[in-house]
DNA sequence: GTGAAAGCGCTAACAT
DNA sequence: ATGTTAGCGCTTTCAC
């Protein structure tokens, strides 16, 4: 039960702690008869290098953090397996805080990832304004790259899809399927999706001449059962819209309820549309149209950027990227079929 | 950009490391007036300890780590947010990390989390003989508790759901509401999910009389796909069964799917259960009637398990617990009404 | 109750 | 190419 150090494996081999640490892991040059005998030597008494100590020497632990506003939303799961596609290609480990949709506690994980010293964090921020604070504060300390939301004063790295072209997708679709009004729900507008989405749905339907009622577009949160609601007001109101337009997967499945509940026929009657592409999207009835964020690619930039950020840290901060990906739609059976 | 470290809080508050230390964390006593400098200083200077340096002094991190065997699946989601809850108790953290459903990647993780000095490990092993090498290895060195599944050689803590007596749960259901031939999905008898569940299935059908045809009993993975396929083997084979019994609700879901592709209505000509109660199985259509896991229960009594662990490693390993808990029925659509 | 000093395991200067 | 040594920031004996 007890750890073995650089020092017996030193001894072992007969060298130095020094060229052992060089030998498996340093740069600096070792002769081939040298690391060989380290390298035995260390596989026979199952040497492994202690991070922690690494880390205290180096600050530096080859781990990024990063934090999403719930774990229990299947879009942030697969973001979290595309970041570690993308990280494991560089050799480092992910350290996966939940903020638990409380930017209070968003504050305490950026923190605590601070004090652990990961070479950088991946943040998608719960809060459009509340985040701001402890993610501003949190890039002055560390390499930080925002993916998918981003807090207020976008000054730093940001990896996301194009709300405004998604939208334009969206509705044009929709469009050539027939539908002349159209409805929004989202949530309340605390994050950079729903407000960017609906700024893209406002500024489409207007120019395609959709019409959009006083009160058709409701926002409330990113939950199946915000979507059930909305799609009730929709309705109880009476001349509901030819299509919905939702700012994610699990409100447009709740809208998808709430109209069957309701003897509404999806798409007969009403059109509805979700975002994220999540597995449950493909596998609801009826199938839902949707818009299919490139997630690999997301992490895969926001990694890059990381990864940037981390080198070029000695030489001051430099200018901040914003990456917007183009997403695609895909077209399933909750909206109708397009000529 | 700069630390603050120990040593400046001291020197502002004119005293040494040592009693800042010690009047910060420490158990031992040091004066009030003292105490409150040394506070107000570090408040001051915003000091926060370096959890890396304390960790190599300490080897003892107030981290816990856990490795789920895909962080895709809602069930084991959820399972993290519960063990999230019962670790902040504790003030501890926790550092995740997704297997992948690959045992050489969740070995990988696991000596990983030795290598950082995590207090303890929560593991649900991805395979029940693959993964068993890693798992115990593991437990020599470190306090673990399996959650869930569990490997082989059960000489570790291990808390879960007692699957014999949630299949009892389910038969009896079933037989009350009518049916008199029954059907299992599970995955591959690697893990020891199925593995339970398929014995409890087969011991209580046969108390109860049901018939379990020769072909009754499929095999393959916990996913949707996998229970759409095997629906439809059951139903493309004639005869199907009164009732199909999944080992999870990701097959449950796709069971129902694929009766529905192929015509057979659910529950009217055929019943469905699932195992776990995800949020889907209560949002699909129709509403799933499945076991509920009292993951709440299960997480806080792995923490207990580890803590105690923690505290009693000086004195050698104690004998390991086995705690089963009993859960509940959830009756929704997709069975029969009891009269 | 408080301070001085050693040392956790590692790597980067600085020698040689 | 290799060895010697200092020190990352903290806690904990051991003195007083």
């Amino acid at each position: 039960m007890h750890r073995v150090t650089i020092a017996e494996v030193a001894e072992r081999a007969g060298v130095s702690t020094a060229t052992v640490s060089r030998a498996l892991s340093g740069g600096r040059p070792v002769s081939a008869e040298v690391t060989r005998r380290v390298r035995k030597a260390a596989a026979e008494l199952g040497y492994a290098v202690n991070p922690i100590a690494r880390a205290l020497r180096n600050s530096r632990t080859d781990t990024v953090g990063m934090v999403v506003p719930s774990i229990s939303n299947p879009f942030f799961t697969s973001l979290v397996e595309s970041v570690e596609h993308a990280l494991g290609r560089d050799g480092k480990e992910l350290f996966l805080c939940d903020a638990q949709s409380d930017p209070v506690v968003e504050a305490k994980r950026l923190a605590s990832l601070v004090s652990r010293n990961v070479d950088g964090i991946i943040v998608s921020p719960t809060h459009g304004t509340e985040s701001a604070s402890a993610v501003l504060e949190t890039a002055r300390r560390l390499p930080l790259v925002q993916l998918d939301r981003f807090v207020g004063g976008t000054s730093t790295d940001w990896v996301g899809v194009d709300d405004l072209a998604a939208m334009r997708l969206v509705l044009d679709h929709l469009h050539a399927a027939g539908a002349r009004s159209v409805a929004f729900v989202g949530s309340l507008l605390t994050n950079s999706s729903t407000e960017q989405r609906l700024a893209g749905f406002r500024r489409r339907s207007a120019e395609l001449d959709l019409k959009v009622g006083p009160d058709s577009v409701l926002l409330g949160d990113y939950s199946v059962e915000w979507g059930e609601a909305a799609a009730g007001k929709l309705i109880d109101a009476g001349e509901p819209p030819d299509a919905v337009v939702c700012a994610d997967d699990l409100i447009a499945l709740g809208v998808t309820r709430g109209c069957r509940a309701r003897g509404v026929s999806v798409p007969g009657q009403l059109q509805v549309t979700g975002f994220d592409n999540i597995e449950f999207a493909r596998l609801s009835d009826p199938a839902l149209t949707t818009v299919d964020q490139p997630r690999e690619r997301i992490a895969a930039e926001a990694v890059r950027l990381l990864a940037a950020a981390g080198k070029a840290d000695a030489g001051e901060k430099q200018a901040s990227a914003h990456i917007a990906l183009v997403p695609e739609l895909v077209v399933r059976q909750s909206t109708k079929p397009v000529g």
